[in-house]
DNA sequence: GGCGAACTACGATCGGCGATCGTAGATGAC
DNA sequence: GTCATCTACGATCGCCGATCGTAGTTCGCC
């Protein structure tokens, strides 16, 4: 995702988006339909505070150029819909900062991760060597190609 | 770490800090001794290009003031030290992104790792099993306390 | 004691960028 | 054809890193 940052002392996708985008994300995918105009996230955002139309318009505009809002001319508007799930999203954005870190990072990503995993519940730990043992099984059948 | 921040379409410190900032830092860590000056550091940036001292001065001074890096006073002068090894910097920094992380991006983080580590080579996959082997006997010995 | 070089402190400027908005122009509804 | 709704475009503002000039401080030296 082009322009992907990544700000550990901001919560939720705050760390990944800025202010507004993460707002009007959030809206996006709170609402019933996937479909949606900038009018429908205006109304939305206006509800809470001041704001004007095309202010929504250009952050909303911006979040296609991100990729993160698909679009298409419904007559003389567009009509936007989100590219992923609140979750995908998260999960791509992790992927994104896991990918970039180099071998140093990911050792200690890896330490880090069993340490927080293992705090949490015994189960994720589990579900981590079933990972590896699939991983491991994915290799040897490579392995044999 | 304060200010902290992450983009993941830069490699390298230049993912983490500015680039002034990562300039210095190299530097800092390229040099012989530990404790340095801002002269010192700026000899060697104007070795690369026409830089002002006092633009050294500030950056520097912004790095102790993100915890980067120790400084005391020295007669008139600051003398400087880092704080952190750059192997040490890289795993602070990849802890402050993956501890922000979701519980979502978590589990996506897990997968995303063992997937890269097993790509690079089997003794990784075997080096994070010892770490989920020595935190199962970690939970053991809590267990019995 | 006082001068000069080395440093720091402070503040100004510049550029990039997100946030915000106004205005002009296009277009569909009636 | 008129009008309300939308988009396109560009201007402004504030924030912040990069950059630097200048003033003031302090140590070394004569």
């Amino acid at each position: 995702m082009k322009g992907m940052r990544f700000r550990p002392e901001e919560s939720g996708l705050r760390a990944s988006l800025f202010d507004l985008e993460a707002e009007i994300m959030e809206i996006v995918w709170g609402l019933d339909a996937e479909d949606f105009a900038v009018a429908d996230v205006h109304r939305a955002l206006e509800a809470l505070r001041p704001i004007a139309y095309t202010t929504v318009m250009t952050t909303t505009s911006r979040l296609h150029d991100k990729g993160l809002l698909d679009r298409r001319k419904d007559g003389r508007r567009y009509v936007y819909r989100a590219r992923m799930t609140r979750e995908g999203f998260i999960e791509q954005a992790t992927r994104d900062v896991l990918s970039s870190l180099p071998p140093v990072g990911r050792r200690t990503a890896m330490a880090l991760l069993v340490e927080q995993v293992a705090e949490v519940d015994d189960g994720e730990l589990e579900r981590l060597e079933a990972l590896i043992r699939a991983r491991r099984v994915a290799r040897a059948g490579d392995g044999d190609g």
